[in-house]
RNA sequence: GACCCUGUCGUCUAGCCUGGUCCAGGACAAGAGCUUUUCAAGCUCUCGACACGGGUUCAAAUCCCGUCAGGGUCACCA
């Protein structure tokens, strides 16, 4: 039985290496048909907080990978502290004092060749005599990563382990650690390191590290695993849309790539459209909702629900993040809109109180008011004054929604609503009475 | 510095194991155009890479060696 775990530390919160991690892991039990074990290492008690655990556990369920098992080493303090005794007894490990008096055990490493052999990069070997002797427990009594991780992948069973390429070097340690204490070894299986665009680690400096950082930018769950997964992964046959689901029976850790990858948000981007074009609109307007409810666009509990829905899917095609949708669709939300300056300079610097007016009539005339028969309308009014139809398009569009670009036309005057677009338009109708001076 | 990992278009990658079908394919980005309603959507096209140097071979992106470059790790952090 295949088990493996994804073994964070609440020292922050979830990033984007530790996503690909968990993803790789919990793609790799799914498609063994094995087991997926969730391990809190909150072994750093000043640094490890409550408010980092809710949040992992938080972004782990958003993309999706439940867990079969959870764990935390701060409970299993007593394990540590009795392998390091059998270590001490059979004389693998000694005591060394602080100036303080305080005891750590320390691990006696002997000079000697490693030989690991990696899924992902073939044979590793190392010489255990450039390595010094290991901490095992600190003199505060608690136990150093390189054990406890040791010690909990032997005693939950860890089969592969599967963790990013910073742990390369952490492996001989760990390997002469399962020797001494008799474990048998695990299969290891290091992942290429995802790098920030400027060729450094991924850092907040080089954009947005927290998961929750893109859920919160509007980046659906699908897109950013789809993304994650092509970072270090390829199914072969130019293919790039697949999901979670697809790559279960498509994954091979074999054929992960060994190369460092470089997080490109355009290409996120690119991918979000890709599952925001294809998503649901309910889903979306769901997770909208308190978007819109904050903005004071809409208000709680009395707002057309089909109305916003109508709206949503006349923009979700061509939205890169959910959340543009508040920008973008704004004008629907605000009775007095922002105007573009320099689309305003643009299109409506012109005198166009004729045009406008005698849209204004057409469109009262309609007896029903609908995309198509604005756009007759429309039409039929262009071809009367003898212009072309974007002349009219334009300074229409701006003055009704302030932007140069958005959905087709008619669709906006349509669910802008009569009253709305008579108002919005009379305020670029000059008063004949008054332009008269 | 030592040790370890890696090196195909700007970016993600296919191809490399099992040399020839690759003057290297796809995607994102960029640029150009089309869409007589915009683009941030759609369609079409263009630009653009085997790190370098030696081997081996009839033939190398593919095999071998070296160089260089990038990254990671060297904590009583994890």
């Amino acid at each position: 039985m295949v088990r493996v775990r994804f073994a964070p530390s609440p020292t922050g919160n979830l990033h984007i290496g530790g996503g690909r991690t968990a993803l790789f892991n919990w793609l790799f039990a799914q498609s063994q048909n094995g087991k997926f074990i969730l391990r809190i290492e909150d072994t750093d008690q000043l640094r490890s907080k409550q408010e980092f655990v809710d949040e992992i556990l938080f972004s782990l369920k958003w993309l999706g990978f439940q867990w079969d098992e959870l764990y935390y080493q701060s409970q299993r303090f007593q394990r540590y502290r009795m392998h390091a005794d059998k270590l001490l007894k059979s004389g693998q490990a000694y005591i060394e004092k602080s100036p303080e008096g305080k005891e750590a055990v320390i691990f006696k490493v002997n000079a000697q060749k490693i030989r690991v052999s990696d899924l992902i990069r073939g044979e590793i070997e190392f010489d255990a005599g450039l390595i010094k002797d290991q901490v095992l427990i600190k003199s505060d009594g608690t136990p150093t990563y390189n054990f406890a991780c040791v010690v909990d992948d032997a005693e939950t069973n860890i089969t592969h382990i599967i963790r990013g390429d910073d742990h390369i070097s952490n492996t001989p340690k760990q390997v002469m650690l399962y020797q001494a204490l008799g474990f048998s070894l695990p299969n290891f299986a290091h992942l290429p390191l995802i790098m920030g665009m400027d060729g450094g680690r991924l850092s907040k400096r080089t954009g947005a590290t927290a998961i929750s950082d893109y859920r919160r930018m509007g980046y659906l769950p699908e897109a950013l695993i789809n993304y994650l997964l092509l970072l270090s992964w390829s199914p072969g046959e130019n293919r790039e849309i697949i999901n979670k689901h697809e790559a279960i029976g498509l994954f091979d850790i074999k054929n992960v790539n060994k190369t460092a990858a470089t997080f490109d948000l355009k290409k996120l981007d690119w991918m979000n459209n890709q599952y925001l074009k294809n998503a649901d609109p309910q889903n979306l307007l769901e997770e909208l909702l308190p978007l819109l409810i904050e903005k004071k666009y809409i208000a709680e509990g009395e707002f057309d629900r089909a109305y916003v829905l109508d709206l949503i899917k006349l923009f979700q095609a061509r939205l890169p993040r959910l959340n543009d949708f508040v920008d973008w669709a704004d004008f629907f939300f605000m009775e007095e809109i922002k105007i573009d300056p320099a689309a305003q300079e643009k299109f409506l610097s012109k005198d166009l109180s004729g045009e406008f007016r005698l849209f204004i009539a057409e469109l009262e005339k309609l007896s029903n008011f609908n995309v198509e028969n604005i756009e007759k309308a429309f039409r039929d009014l262009v071809s009367k004054l003898n212009i072309e139809a974007k002349t009219l398009i334009h300074p229409l569009r701006v003055a009704l929604t302030g932007k140069t670009i958005g959905p087709g036309l008619f669709e906006i005057i349509y669910y802008l609503g009569r009253e709305r677009v008579k108002n919005r338009l009379s305020k670029f109708i000059v008063d004949e009475r008054s332009n008269n001076g």
